[in-house]
DNA sequence: CTTTTTGCAAATTCTTTGCAGCCCA
DNA sequence: TGGGCTGCAAAGAATTTGCAAAAAG
């Protein structure tokens, strides 16, 4: 995610980079895509990511979106996850930031983010004993449900089915 | 997975039970369906599990075939997994049998299963802090490197591309 | 007999592709 | 200019749903 606008520049010229190192070509569906992109927080659907886009140029189509999606994916740029809800989302990848893993609820799909040395650790010792691997890197996703009410930033859980 | 016929009878049974307390009835084809999941290894896509099915009764449908994984994901016996190439895979989970996370090496496509006791605590007390959410699940996978040549059960590394 | 279940095909949902015209380099 | 890019709509892929016929209890 780019949170500060020094975050921001470094993302805008790592993609700036790319295109040029590829003759692609700078279009204004593309910068504004990469823009609304680079500063969404979380994991951000291609619908939602394209309803922000068209806050500006209405008529900016799916396909360009995905198309300007795989091309971030490509460069670095983009990580794509699946949470399970049938849709893809995808998340800003700044190599300057740590690794996170994710807390996913169940009931509200609210997402949160954490980060935790010790269960790492435990996962590079655990590594280890099997045989001597080497862990490059890793995927943890805790599925629960989060206590409505209890002011979780963002969401609260609401009753459903 | 459902290596013995202990396992499997434990799990058909479950399922029967299942049916039975939901006054759903039992069909050649759920038979068929639930028995050809159970008796599958790891993580298997709908069209495998119709595949294998229909060896015995061609006509078998997609629609049957998802409407018994759902019933079997309902009752907790399947778990349904996405490893992002599109398809939903799924697992059997006896819940007898241990949970377990994967170590996969990226070169060998090797996969190892590990359980950690002390990983998983680690992951209740990031979710209580981080709200008081309660973990009902979790999926963890390392990925990593193998030692190739350390002998490790069923796979050293062939070095490739 | 009544209620479920099945299998087919049509409908949905998410994503990709083909193509005519548009736009950047 | 010229080849890449866009938007639309059509194509695809995975999954779900509607419905009449078939099977289960």
């Amino acid at each position: 995610m780019a949170q500060t606008d020094g975050e921001f520049d470094s993302l805008k010229g790592r993609w700036t980079k790319y295109l040029r190192r590829h003759r692609l070509k700078t279009t204004h569906q593309r910068e504004l895509i990469v823009e609304k992109f680079f500063r969404s927080k979380g994991h951000i659907s291609v619908e939602d990511l394209l309803a922000r886009v068209r806050t500006e140029q209405a008529h900016i189509g799916y396909a360009t979106v995905y198309r300007t999606l795989k091309l971030l994916t490509d460069c670095g740029l983009a990580a794509p996850r699946q949470f399970g809800d049938g849709q893809t989302r995808y998340e800003v990848a700044d190599e300057s930031d740590h690794h996170h893993d994710h807390l996913i609820c169940l009931q509200c799909n609210l997402i949160l983010e954490f980060e935790n040395d010790e269960i790492e650790k435990l996962q590079d010792e655990m590594a280890a004993r099997l045989g001597g691997f080497k862990v490059v890197r890793h995927k943890l996703e805790l599925y629960g449900l989060c206590p409505k009410a209890m002011g979780v930033k963002g969401g609260s859980c609401p009753n459903e089915s």
